[in-house]
This record gives C-alpha cells, sequence and structure tokens, in this order.
DNA sequence: GCGAAATCGGACTATTTCGGTTAGGATTGT
DNA sequence: ACAATCCTAACCGAAATAGTCCGATTTCGC
C-alpha cells in the first residue's frame, strides 16, 4: 500500500510540538502525547529514536522532559524521516548496496531511484519551523 | 522503511517483458518469470491483478499467454503501481476519507499529500514503453 | 540526607502484513 | 483423450508494526 509507518507522522507531530514551546523548559512525553493525539505508550518509543538521532535532548527525572537540541530551523524532514523509517527503499535493494550490485533490471533501478530522489526532495524542502508556523496559522486541525 | 511492495517491481518488470515481446502471440507465464527473474509460482498472482486491471490479455489452454491489451506507450507507471499496491497513502489516513475528516494536525497532512504527489508525478511521466527502450539499450542488467 | 514521586529508557509481547508456496480446477489446442 | 496453460483460493512462515511493561535515574519535599 506504499504508506511509510505511523513513526514518521508521529515524529514530525512531537518535534512540532517541542517546536512551539521552545523555551518553556523540559516538556514531559505525557503532555506531548496528549496534545498531539499521539498514543501514550508509543510517544516514549519515538522520542527514543529522536534522541538517539540527535534531535532532541531528554533530562530524566521530575521536571524533567524533551526539548530540541536545534534550532527548528535547521531540523529538515527527510532527516527525520529517514531516521524513524530507515532508508527510504521504494521498489527493493536501494537499501543494501549502494546501487551496483542491484538485482533488478536497470531501467526499474532508475525508476526507483528517481522516486526516492522525489520524495526527499519533497522532504528536505520543509523543516520543523515551517510545520509549526503552519500549524499555528491554520489553527489545528484540517477542515473543508 | 518506506518501501512499495515486491508487486509493484514485478508487474512492471512483466509488463515490460511484454512490451519486448509484442507481435509474437501469447507468451506463457513460465516464460515472463524465467526472463525476468520473477519467482515462478507469484507470477501468476500478479499477472492476474494486471489482467483484472485492463492491462493484458490473457488466453487460457496449450499455446496460450498473455499479451498487452493497450499499446505500450499508453499504460503510465502510476496507474500500474496504483492497480498493484492500492492507493498510495504515505502518512495515514489519504486512503480514508479523501483528504477532510483527516485526524491528523492540517500542516502533516498537506506535507503527506504532496509527497503522494511527488511520486506519483514520476511515475506518471513513464510509460512501459519507456522502460523497455531503456532496458533495450542498456543490455538488461544494472552495472557500474 | 532520605524517601517518594516523576520521568525517561530499553526490553518484551502480540497482532497484522507481506512474500511466497501449494494444490486443485478450468480451458483450450493437438 | 491428453498435455499445456491459465485461474482461483487457501495456506504458511517470516518480518514489520503497534502497543505494553518494568527497571533506571533524577528531582522535590521533608
Amino acid at each position: 500500500m506504499m504508506k511509510l509507518s505511523s513513526k514518521s507522522d508521529y515524529g514530525i507531530r512531537a518535534l512540532v510540538d517541542l517546536a512551539q514551546h521552545a523555551g518553556a523548559g523540559p516538556i514531559p512525553s505525557a503532555e506531548i502525547a496528549l496534545r498531539q493525539g499521539i498514543p501514550a505508550s508509543l510517544v516514549g518509543q519515538v522520542l527514543g529514536r529522536l534522541r538517539t538521532s540527535g534531535f532532541i535532548r531528554s533530562t530524566r527525572g521530575a521536571q524533567g522532559g524533551h526539548q530540541l537540541a536545534l534550532p527548528a530551523s535547521a531540523i529538515h524532514l527527510d532527516a527525520v524521516v529517514q531516521a524513524l523509517e530507515g532508508p527510504i527503499a521504494p521498489g527493493a535493494c536501494l537499501d543494501q548496496a549502494p546501487i551496483e550490485r542491484c538485482t533488478g533490471a536497470a531501467a526499474q533501478v532508475r525508476l526507483w531511484a528517481d522516486v526516492q530522489a522525489a520524495i526527499l526532495n519533497v522532504l528536505n524542502g520543509r523543516t520543523v519551523e515551517d510545520l509549526a508556523r503552519q500549524e499555528a496559522v491554520a489553527g489545528g486541525r484540517y477542515h473543508i
């Protein structure tokens, strides 16, 4: 069905939430989960990956929480998605060997590579800050 | 991991094979499987979907096989992929309700919609004929 | 200081999806 | 009649996904 997992969606929402509350000290994961509609039991996992990927810093203990480790304008979504999803590889192969030694026919390999590039291009064109600003204007939820 | 299933890859290979052997009468599925490196036990399934989607015509019995139901230049890959994969829906939701009533935040929904559009755009820009010609020139397998 | 509460952090489990197989039937040409 | 070929559906194992649980760590109040 060609969808990327909900982790990407949740992860981006979490980053946007942190961007919107930047400067307010550490934000506990429960708060993020509540505001962003992320299952409370999953948010820890997602934040964990964001941490090990260097997008956020987490502080433990009471009054602990998470905050952005970089300016929101420096976090491009392609990096986030790749950190959460692993390599983006439509078709096949493009994740193992770089591109040589691909078992598929030549034209196909190039096709999937182009699809991959198109996806990354869209994602690279947006930062967490962009999304946070759009959310602020739109007022939150989508409607007709 | 953001990859589309192998069905798309196999399906496109099969169509390319049929394009390369157009006019030679019905091609048995075993032949397609052998030439294109598709598991012999899967090729029937894939060809079945291609048939019900109207891309190929199949004739039964001895000397039977498959052939394109349309000129190769009229088969755009976005149609093929959507027929084999179902709706292309990165993120979430974009497959159920059209776009309203999406539970996600507004900016996110728009983001995934853009990704989807980018993918379909690349796929729409290529036909089976394009791939078949590229294969003929490249000589088959990819190499450095 | 010390205990209790809050919070992160990583391992663990269940459920679905996917790639692939197998088997049996239906249809047609020789 | 026989052999080649398609066609459908049920089935299986492996991998990813969603979701849960418990242990580690820090701060706060006394």
